[in-house]
DNA sequence: ACACTTTTTTAGAATCATTATAAACTACAT
DNA sequence: ATGTAGTTTATAATGATTCTAAAAAAGTGT
């Protein structure tokens, strides 16, 4: 199985659920945005048996833990989720409340001035909200 | 009253709750981050009668659409508010939960290079997150 | 002041995303 | 195979937010 290593690795036991969600997020030719509830929606589609909501719950926080999900920050009452974990800003399209990348390279550098003592910058994201 | 002819040309009524939540919003010397739980503690602080829950959520939200407040994303269960409506970035620190008010002038110009047909760039916003 | 309309406040209920619980099940080492 | 820790699951609990509908307050006209 292509992700039992991965999850091995990561100190996680490729059970049966978590590599069919792994399947779900990972074996797409795109990466793409999501809610809990749209994967749960994606996972029933695309798998037989089925997963509980706890465990997809439980899955994505394991997941985002180690790097191979990340949470977007938006003003939702849902948490979204970005299977691109590489450095990236986002438009938001206030109308569709849809996520769209925008590349590194569609973002002229960024020069933080001021300093935190004793903090160190972990991440600078850009969300950029769009309207009609 | 301060807050009253305020209040009156945006056509919201210059009540009792309101230009207390007024008093306890804009009179002070910086803008500030809230959340409703922590507006809600400073309103029982500062003035001596009640003001019920769903009054400061609608007030909060009443204002937030005619631009005297403004919603931060933010990955969080709840909510946060920022009295500072100019533009302006985040500094977010993940240990003490904690925005921090990145000036204009903090921030070296952020160009976008890319479109959205048929939309218009509503907002731009930075957050950083800090860890220790 | 009074009558009348509209807006606002309020306590409490409802909603709903998320988290907690605890029992059954599974992966894996010995 | 047995033991142990990790995982799944149905279900309950939590908690921020929103809804409801009745009472109170504000605004308007007379
Ligand atoms: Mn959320
Ligand atoms: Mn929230
Ligand atoms: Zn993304
Ligand atoms: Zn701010």
């Amino acid at each position: 199985m292509k992700y039992t290593e991965k999850l091995r690795n990561s100190g996680l036991r490729p059970t049966k659920q978590r590599l069919q969600i792994c399947e779900v997020l990972f074996d797409t030719e795109k990466t793409f945005h999501f809610t809990i509830n749209e994967l749960s929606l994606k996972i029933k589609k695309q798998i037989d048996n089925k997963i509980s909501l706890a465990t997809i719950y439980n899955t994505v926080h394991a997941f985002e833990k180690k790097g191979y999900l990340k949470q977007i920050p938006i003003n939702s009452n849902e948490t979204y989720f970005d299977t691109n974990v590489c450095d990236h800003h986002h438009f938001y399209d206030l109308k569709k409340e849809k996520l769209i990348d925008l590349e590194n390279a569609d973002v002229g550098p960024i020069d933080i001035k001021r300093k935190i003592d004793g903090k160190k910058i972990k991440s600078v994201e850009i969300l950029v909200k769009l309207e009609d």
